[in-house]
DNA sequence: CTTGACCTTCTACCTAAGTGGAAGGTGTAG
DNA sequence: CTACACCTTCCACTTAGGTAGAAGGTCAAG
């Protein structure tokens, strides 16, 4: 639990840069943004993130620019987009192309998405009430094939 | 396409049940409730459905029975129910217990469930309109790391 | 007899976003 | 030296609810 283990590699050049540059290997980066380092591999498996650099161990070195596409990765992850569209916006970047149109079309979706879900979830909840509802009015006494409670609201409904 | 194929066994006893009273195959109970056949022996592999008696060729028969239970899992399916809570009810109905109190308090557990999706859509729906308004503000000309919308987005929730 | 619809089983695959275990290497502290 | 945290890879598993393919059996009609 523990953290830091074995201490930082000492620093080599003459300055010393601020804490956010230094190249850290994957367990600093993880818990740096919260995130499981197994993640972080899955990221680089599926091409979110690139092939990083290796120490002579083997051991992944990532550096600032790695810390800002996870960090953008997990932030567009939070407007709800999903890793494939992720994807998408990053090789977009990476051709040096601007997203953002992309980006746009992608929330819109996502925006019809989310209002159909809330609106599913909304029936859904209405006949959950209604259930709940007719179960106070209902004292006891299960007449039903199955569940009593769920055929009646069912009769109601047509 | 065409259904039907070779027609229904002839009917052995004096008094002709209606129709659906009459043993039928998977297809046939699949197409009266608009299900896979797939789906039902998948039901059957989960212990959702018991396993049904055969014909000599093998052949899965079904009753009015069999019918009514999956006629029910598809209705609880409607109110949100999950499988696993299903077969609980089912369970609960086999052994002859009232499953009634069961359900309220799985459909309660539910209640909360889609309240909170609920909620947490809201504030997705809320973040991506923020996003597209924003967009009709901003011309063109990105600035920013990867997409200035996302980035620019998040800077405004601080 | 052939055709064709339907049925059987078995196994594997799908989505989405990861997580878990095992076996073994690395690097520093005590 | 050992202990220990951390790293590596590979492969499998998770949730939920199914769907797909392959190889083969059954049954009625033409």
């Amino acid at each position: 639990m523990s953290p830091g283990g074995h201490g930082v590699p000492s620093v080599r050049g003459g300055v010393t840069p601020p804490a956010a540059e230094r190249p850290m290997r994957i367990g600093q980066l993880a818990e740096r943004l919260g995130v499981n380092p197994r993640t972080i591999r899955y990221y680089e498996r599926i091409a979110l993130l690139p092939q990083p650099n290796r120490q002579p161990s083997g051991y992944r070195v990532y550096a600032k620019d790695d810390l800002d596409r996870l960090t953008f990765i997990r932030l567009a992850q939070r407007f709800g987009l999903r890793l494939d569209a992720i994807g998408e916006i990053l090789a977009l970047r990476d051709r040096g192309e601007r997203p953002c149109e992309y980006v746009l079309s992608t929330v819109r979706h996502e925006l019809d998405d989310v209002d159909r879900r809330i609106a599913e979830l909304e029936t859904v909840r209405t006949q959950l009430v209604a259930l709940l509802v007719h179960a106070d009015t209902l004292a006891s006494g299960d007449g039903g094939r199955y569940c009593e409670l769920l055929e009646h609201q069912d009769n109601e409904e047509k």
